[in-house]
RNA sequence: GGGCGCUUAGCUCAGUUGGCUAGAGCGACUGGUUUACACCCAGUAGGUCAUAGGUUCGAGCCCUAUAGCGCCCACCA
């Protein structure tokens, strides 16, 4: 607290601290975050009995340094990890990284380029050493990151995707799927990224649109329409329609058809996934190099034929045309058809719909290769007597409700997804990842299972042993995160404490990549679910709704740059407050600057505090409180903060952290500072002022854990990251007081706005007359807060009176206020202001009595509605006469 | 083609199970050295809640349709 420094000043307790007038979160964050690293505030309590809640962090990628999405990811979870924690119960935040394969790969392969060099040509265990190096020196900037954000995760317990334990899980997993069958070395279609030359699963291709050229192309005795007219060195067959009269008479013949390449023979077959009425209704098919043209073949016998290889190049087969890539070709080969006038025309400005690589953004190519896939639909795994398969089980944990999805709409979505999904290929050709524990005997052929690397075949003794090539997708092993973190296959405390976990929270944008793997896996390998509640945040844009780009530095918003210039709390509150689960959310720096004005907002009011009470006050209790003499004033505050705290702990109960957010924001702002402290400087009670404080703190605590544990250290040697949270008190409900300081605040407000409306100095004070009828006591009692606040210099209350001349006039409820200004007023505008209100009131009580009329409502509203409008009505005819009167005295 | 979301003040957004005269922050405007805070205080202006129907005693909220914007999924060659 090195900007902190003591003065002597006698009599209060500010004697021994003052703080600086405007808070400088540069000057405290740091520290305070190795302070509680030290205490190891963030471990669980293992001796606590209480039910533990547990998150395990989202592994970043160790590829690059913290944005924004994992900015709001961390603050959701350090808050709901706080206010666990606070309750009581283990608490259990667990951070680590991922390895990120692809990603990663991709990167280091992008810096080797930039030096001249290629994975290839460095070989595999050197460019090995190179990633590692590389994901080393992000790790620890991101570790650091992480902490600037005030994440209270428990770093003792920090894992990484390649970590040792890690890797026997995914080993162990592997050999377990292996046995039981569902992993399976299988022939076929693959999406293909030439670029990384690696395989993708169906989830990991995405789409893009873009114009062409349509090829309309004379084939034999069709026409037909192509967007790849290169391909057609890969056809075995035409597909029609079995309804389309047209071509009725081909279905099962064979045709010859010419080529650039010569004739070639082709079978036409009949499906009913040909649209009659798209192109000419007739479709060339390569089983090879098309999923639709592939499940075609599957059912019609037709044989494959391949012509591009992994590079995204013609194969040998291709004649000339051998060694060019798909574009390359494809020019040539229209060039050489329309030579041939094998082209009937050309569509140009096409609209097609790619599919590319979602790392690299490469266009996919099919191609037909050996791989290891997930079987997702065998039954395997066996309850009540049934057996499921990964698939089944992974819908029915969300469909019984043992998994619920924020916001629920997302149940849908995923049960779409589930439902289509086939099955998973799970081999990459890529180097950086947990190679495949698959070894294949050079002897007799036999394959089998190892994590370690085998002495020799268990079938034939042979020690020429092979490991398969590849290595695993990424998502398998983030598939086990949940449990792999906490020491499985090993039964550890950890696993029996914190699984399955409390909370998954992440972007929308990863529910199948991570959500329904991690489900798919868990509920394999465990049999259980790996968490209980999923909660979804959306995407971080710019203002205007756009993605933020590092292309576009004028809206892109870098967090360490906000939190070097507002602090991490300001931070914090400004992704979460007016965010709700499944939404993207608008950021600006405008925004994060309010929050930062709202966290300095909190230092005065402690400084003011501070100034204000002795030294004791601090340790009051609410016992201390209750014991000493409260006011009206304290009876208000002490049941708000009450309601406050009961609404807030609700709203943080079932994850409403915006609203939970903006209500203390509200409070402490609006009502605990606005009205509270100033009232206090007529008069105050220390304790209460210091009890209210202390709580407003506490509560604040998870949502700007900073600021708060830098004036805590004022309040109390303990550290506030580990203050119990507190409960709501039956005893601290005051109804009648809260009501009767309201009025006060009305006839307050509207003195002001009576004064701001004349033409009166401001800095002036005036004289004001109330009428207060039956609140007379408690105006009375109130009239030394009612002149200050209101700036006034005699007040002059009775219980009634006669019309006050030139005088400016408002009702409160049925209390009448007078401001008399000579000379000051503007009567017609006093007379059209009171005209306005008459008929405003007047409206209402019409409205009013229009509902109390109505039997309808009087039958079907509940009985609060009722009586409330009742009083409502009585209310506002006494203020519409009280008014009526006034205007008729101007005249 | 299927699914989903959004539309409330100039801008960014709240608005609980339908029930006070629809709120906040920023911006604009008028003023302000008062026991902390000008990163502040007091006040003012600004809204046909996208449109059209419907349900209801009562709709920003529920239902139906339409429009605009956005997202996700899908093999239209």
């Amino acid at each position: 607290m090195s900007r902190i420094y003591k003065i002597q000043q006698k009599g209060y307790f500010h004697a021994m601290i003052e703080l600086a007038k405007t808070y400088t979160a540069q000057q405290y964050e740091d520290e305070i975050y190795k302070k509680w690293e030290k205490a190891k505030s963030f471990e669980p309590d293992m001796k606590s009995k209480k039910s533990s809640f547990t998150i395990s962090m989202p592994p970043p990628n160790a590829t690059g340094t913290l944005h924004l999405g994992h900015a709001i990811m961390l603050a959701i979870q350090d808050i709901m990890t706080r206010f666990k924690r606070m309750q009581g119960h283990p608490t259990l935040w667990l951070p680590g990284t991922d390895h990120a394969a692809i990603a990663t790969q991709n990167k280091v392969e992008k810096v080797l380029s930039e030096k001249g060099l290629d994975r290839h040509t460095l070989g595999r265990e050197k460019f090995i050493k190179e990633v590692k190096a590389f994901v080393a020196d992000s790790q620890s900037t991101i570790r650091n990151q992480i902490r600037k954000m005030g994440s209270s995760c428990d770093w003792s317990r920090e894992r990484y995707t390649l970590d040792k334990g890690l890797s026997q899980a995914v080993m162990e997993v592997f050999e377990r799927m292996y046995n039981d069958g569902i992993i399976y070395r299988g022939h076929r279609l693959v999406n293909w990224c030439p670029r990384c030359g690696s395989t993708l699963a169906d989830d990991e291709v995405s789409h893009k649109e873009e114009r062409g050229k349509f090829y309309w192309i004379k084939y034999g005795p069709f026409v037909l329409a192509t967007s790849r007219p290169e391909t057609k060195l890969g056809d075995t067959a035409v597909a029609v329609n079995p309804k389309d009269k047209r071509y009725k008479e081909f279905i099962g013949k064979k045709f010859m058809i010419p080529g650039v390449l010569g004739e070639f023979e082709i079978k036409v077959v009949a499906d009913e996934s040909v649209d009659p009425k798209f192109g000419s209704g007739a479709v060339k098919v390569t089983p090879a190099h098309s999923f639709t043209d592939y499940e075609i073949a599957q059912k019609h016998k037709l044989p494959l034929k391949q012509i591009i290889d992994e590079s995204g190049r013609m194969m040998k087969n291709c004649g000339k045309y051998a060694g060019m890539t798909t574009l390359e070709a494809r020019s040539a080969i229209v060039a050489d058809m329309e030579k041939m006038g094998l082209i009937d025309h050309i569509e140009q400005n096409y609209l097609h719909n790619l599919s590319v690589c979602y790392r690299c953004g490469t266009v996919i190519e099919p191609i037909p290769s050996k791989q290891w896939f997930i079987d997702v639909n065998k039954p395997i795994i066996k309850e009540d007597g049934k057996k499921k398969s990964l698939k089944e089980k992974s819908i029915e944990v969300v469909k019984n409700g043992s998994i619920k999805i924020l916001p629920s709409r997302f149940n849908k979505t995923y049960y779409h997804w589930m439902e289509n999904l086939k099955d998973w290929c799970i081999s990459r050709q890529i180097w950086w990842g947990h190679r495949i524990p698959v070894w294949y005997c050079q002897g007799c052929e036999k394959i089998f299972v190892s994590a370690d690397k085998p002495e020799k075949c268990p079938k034939c003794k042979g020690k020429k042993l092979k490991q398969d090539e590849d290595t695993l997708d990424t998502w398998f092993s983030s598939g086990l995160w949940t449990f792999s973190t906490l020491g499985w296959p090993k039964d550890t405390e950890d696993l029996k404490k914190f699984h399955p976990t409390s909370v998954m929270e992440t972007g929308y944008d990863i529910l199948f990549f991570w959500i329904a793997r991690m489900i798919l896996m868990t509920t394999y390998v465990l049999k259980d679910i790996p968490f209980k509640t999923v909660y979804l945040h959306g995407l971080v844009r710019t203002k205007t709704g756009e993605k933020m780009s590092k292309s576009k530095p004028e809206t892109c918003i870098d967090p360490l740059d906000m939190i070097e210039k507002y602090g991490a709390d300001a931070l914090r509150l400004s992704l979460i407050v007016g965010s709700s689960p499944g939404n993207d959310i608008r950021l600006y720096e405008e925004k994060i600057a309010g929050y930062r004005n709202f966290i300095n907002k909190i230092w005065n009011s402690a400084r003011y505090v501070f100034m204000n009470i002795d030294k004791e006050d601090i340790k009051a209790t609410i016992e201390d409180v209750l014991n000493s003499k409260l006011s009206r004033v304290d009876k208000w505050i002490l049941t708000r903060l009450n309601e406050v705290t009961e609404s807030v702990t609700k709203k943080l109960e079932k994850h409403a952290l915006s609203d939970a957010g903006t209500e203390i924001y509200d409070f402490l702002w609006g009502e605990f500072c606005d009205w509270y402290l100033e009232m206090s400087k007529v008069n105050k009670n220390k304790k209460v002022l210091a009890y209210v404080f202390k709580q407003i703190i506490v509560i604040l605590h998870p949502f700007v854990p900073f600021v708060t544990e830098a004036i805590w250290a004022h309040v109390d040697p303990s550290m506030l990251i580990k203050k119990e949270w507190p409960i709501p008190e039956k005893k601290l409900k005051f109804p009648k007081e809260k009501a009767e300081i309201n009025i006060i605040k009305s006839i307050i407000a509207e003195i002001r706005t009576l004064r701001a409306g004349s033409n009166v100095d401001i800095t002036k004070k005036v004289d004001a007359i109330i009428y207060a009828g039956k609140h007379e006591a408690l105006i009375h009692e109130k009239s030394e807060i009612i002149k200050k606040l209101a700036h006034l210099e005699k007040l002059d209350i009775r219980k009634s009176g006669f019309k006050v001349e030139n005088a400016l006039s408002a009702v409160v409820k049925d209390i009448e206020i007078y401001l008399p200004l000579k000379g000051l007023i503007d009567m017609d505008k006093e007379k059209t202001k009171l005209k306005k209100e008459i008929e405003n009131a007047r409206g209402l009580v019409v409205s009013i009595e229009g509902k109390l009329k109505n039997t309808g409502f009087l039958k079907n509203a509940p009985k609060e509605v009722v009586e409330r409008e009742k009083a409502r009505k009585e209310e506002f005819i006494g203020k519409l006469e009280k008014l009526e009167n006034r205007l008729n005295s101007l005249v």
